[in-house]
DNA sequence: AAGATACGTCAATATGGCTGTCCCATCTTC
DNA sequence: GAAGATGGGACAGCCATATTGACGTATCTT
């Protein structure tokens, strides 16, 4: 047995004490989201090379397909980083003719962000990446296992953020 | 509807195509893992700052607690960087009496790397930070979606490189 | 003895974060 | 209408983590 497991009462069953698990359980989870996660996105990252973009471009382009004209301070809190870290990176793609601006009706303060036509080209190329990822994943799990993996996933996120994560599935829960 | 997806028959049911998937099926997952994963290690890596250390350290830890004397070369495939990127840890970590290493028995050219004390006693306090997540997350969710959880996440892992992760795991399959 | 392998190291480079500071335009509030 | 709050941008410098390429040494295999 590992040695930092030494503290960990491998006797007490998941079940009895659903709070206290076995350690493989959780190695088990902390390794499948690790690499799952990293294979999801090692696809993208070669169509983003050979662009000169990175991880950082692709979120940014990913997550304002989602919401066409959404701010620059909404993406900021979606993505959880520094205003000057998504400026260069919002700059890199307007200057690559993969995202435009407009100055937002309600409050002219705002910039709204959108893909241009080759922004929208090349994002649904990502896209199509990550859809047949999840696409053979899924399947080969089945319904069921999908809408568990869905629900392991929403109790990772703080519940103070979870609102914020189900909003942009349209989820008004 | 978001500009990337024009190119996708929404009217497509996941059911009938379980290839191509809704749009919305596959952002979901997508998102959920982004989100899912970074909080997960965000609560590890407040840990991590305090000894000046990061995620980097984190993952060699681990896998250095995970299977105790285990080679550089192992850990190197295991995490997928180079020789060079791990060097730096490995030599961070050493410098901080967090690992140690150990001359191959079989073959003097190998090293074998294994936590000191204090290095177990480190490991095991942000794998207490791990634990508590997942346990959260899994004890909401249910022991039925867990098992749909690690279902679709090892679908996510390309074949050729599923054995090394089960591996891990101790599952011969 | 020759070649492959395990490991280490020097050097240069890229990416994507961060902090701190200062600025301007616009909206809100009093 | 002035004061302050807010949305956005920019400059400078720093740090962590990865990369490539080249080279060196000890050890194992053939």
């Amino acid at each position: 047995m590992a040695v930092p497991s030494s503290s960990i009462p491998e006797r007490t069953s998941p079940a009895a004490s659903p709070l206290f698990l076995r350690e493989e359980e959780v190695r088990r989870g902390v390794e499948l989201l690790y690499f799952g996660y990293t294979r999801l996105t090692r696809a993208i990252d070669e169509g983003l090379a050979k662009q000169g973009l990175g991880r950082a471009h692709h979120r940014a382009l990913y997550f304002i397909a989602r919401q066409p004209d959404l701010s620059v301070s909404s993406l900021l809190r979606i993505l959880g980083i520094t205003k000057q870290s998504l400026g260069r990176v919002l700059n890199e793609l307007a200057d690559r003719g993969l995202v435009e601006t407009s100055v937002g009706e309600i409050d002219r303060r705002q910039k709204l962000l959108r893909l241009t036509e080759a922004g929208a080209l090349f994002e649904a190329q990502l896209f199509d990446s990550l859809r047949n990822s999840l696409a053979s994943a899924y399947s080969a799990a089945g319904q069921d296992s999908v809408t568990g993996f869905w629900r392991v996933l929403e109790g990772l996120i703080p519940e103070s953020e979870r609102a914020m994560v189900l909003d942009l599935q349209g989820i008004s829960k």
